[in-house]
DNA sequence: CGAATAGTTGACGGACTTCAAATCTTGTGG
DNA sequence: CCACAAGATTTGAAGTCCGTCAACTATTCG
């Protein structure tokens, strides 16, 4: 279950944010020895909040949710982190959220301590990691825009939206993966998992995506869905 | 309209803050010549999206709105900036969200090179910085929990909590300023102006607040304020 | 094949928005 | 000092959107 050979190639999301992350990131690598690489299976949990931060993960397949729970049993999904993202990189002591795979994933991990020292030992992370923090701020700006003006049509365009930057390709029809259930979904916009099928079907209705699998759709016009969802992101 | 002596004691805010802005916001005090006192009136504007970024600037008294509008009209408050907290702290050159005074304000205000050379001399006020970036960040997530989770009421009451633990004194009943209209609680957390007052009217019924005017009110009852929005908050 | 999980769709009710009108506050000018 | 005008707030009535409950279908894994 250990992965034996590096990545093979940087992630999308590691290019869309240009190289910033690769000082940290090669320095983690370079280190010995290499990083342990985890595999995680749909709805199991990786930490929960609370918990002592023990690793760093960088998710290299499938979808991390980050996410809070209320004592009445509600969640929110404060963000997915998927292939390229990095998890737990503030300074706290203790994990503010939980986490926990919305589909099978591998992650790899690496020991808080080694981190900490590499960034010591590499100034420049600091910077990287400040850059993160507010990348990490003005996400949960555009969520609250999106949870706070958009209707449920909205939301679900938008959050489509914002899957089709991270992890589409560019041209039309782009095909996205949606490694989460409808449920994660509203627990992420603020909708119930009903809503979202609804507005879903309601955007393959107006011939703006086409559903392909659960899991799995077609972009089919990207203009008229940025149209919907775009007015809320950045 | 030039204030000629320094500020008497640190604000509710700071003190909150334990003494972490000290090193950065010393450093500035002790600068000459020293810092602008600029009076804002009400619906006065401090800047707007998209402006290059002169100052750094301290709230002094007053209520300044840091706040994105959409192209149809609607806007998010992102965040009410209250005596003794800092705006335009980041990197950024251009500014991300318009600034708009919610009641007669007066700022403090540093020119973003003086602020940028201080950082660099001060080396614990990078740490400062980014502890700003993560406490933005949480507040972000905060917001959006309390949006997409809570109901009008919990929305409120979670919106007086926290104004409460930001200004407030300590002990019941506490009397907590509004400086800001209903039309901008609402803008803050998606609800019309209207429901806002509903709310608020609910909350005076439930004998939970009283209003003794418009833009001030009373805590009767913090238990019970803190059972409807503290769940959410933090 | 069959059970379990995930997703879709419909009907109904409640919560919030919209539209409208009345009241209260505040600042200004006579 | 008072009157008036402009803005802010409160409250009511009607409509819309989304949540809840329920039934049914599709997919996956044994």
């Amino acid at each position: 279950m250990q992965a034996t050979h590096a990545h093979k190639s940087d992630s999308p999301a590691a290019i869309r944010r240009g190289l910033a992350a690769e000082p940290f990131a090669q320095a983690l690598r370079q280190d010995q020895p290499p990083a342990a690489v985890r595999a995680v299976n749909a709805r199991e949990h990786l930490f929960f909040e609370g918990d002592p931060r023990h690793c760093v993960f960088e998710v290299v397949s499938g979808s991390i949710a980050l996410f809070r729970v209320l004592p009445d049993g509600r969640r929110q999904i404060t963000r997915f982190a998927l292939p390229g993202d990095f998890l737990c990189i503030g300074w706290e002591r203790l994990e503010p959220c939980g986490a926990e795979a919305t589909a099978d994933s591998m992650v790899k991990c690496w020991p808080a301590l080694l981190a900490r020292r590499v960034a010591k030992d590499a100034p420049s992370s600091l910077d990287w990691i400040g850059a993160q923090l507010a990348e990490e701020a003005q996400a949960m700006q555009e969520l609250a825009r999106l949870v706070s003006l958009g209707g449920a049509l909205e939301r679900v365009a938008g959050f489509v939206l914002r899957l089709c930057d991270r992890i589409g390709t560019e041209q039309a029809p782009a095909v996205v993966a949606l490694p989460m259930t409808r449920a994660d979904i509203g627990d992420h916009l603020g909708l119930t998992l009903e809503t979202v099928s609804r507005e879903l079907s309601r955007l393959r209705r107006m011939r703006i995506i086409e559903i392909e699998r659960a899991t799995q759709l077609t972009i089919l016009d990207p203009v008229r869905l940025r149209c919907l969802g775009g007015v809320f992101l950045a």
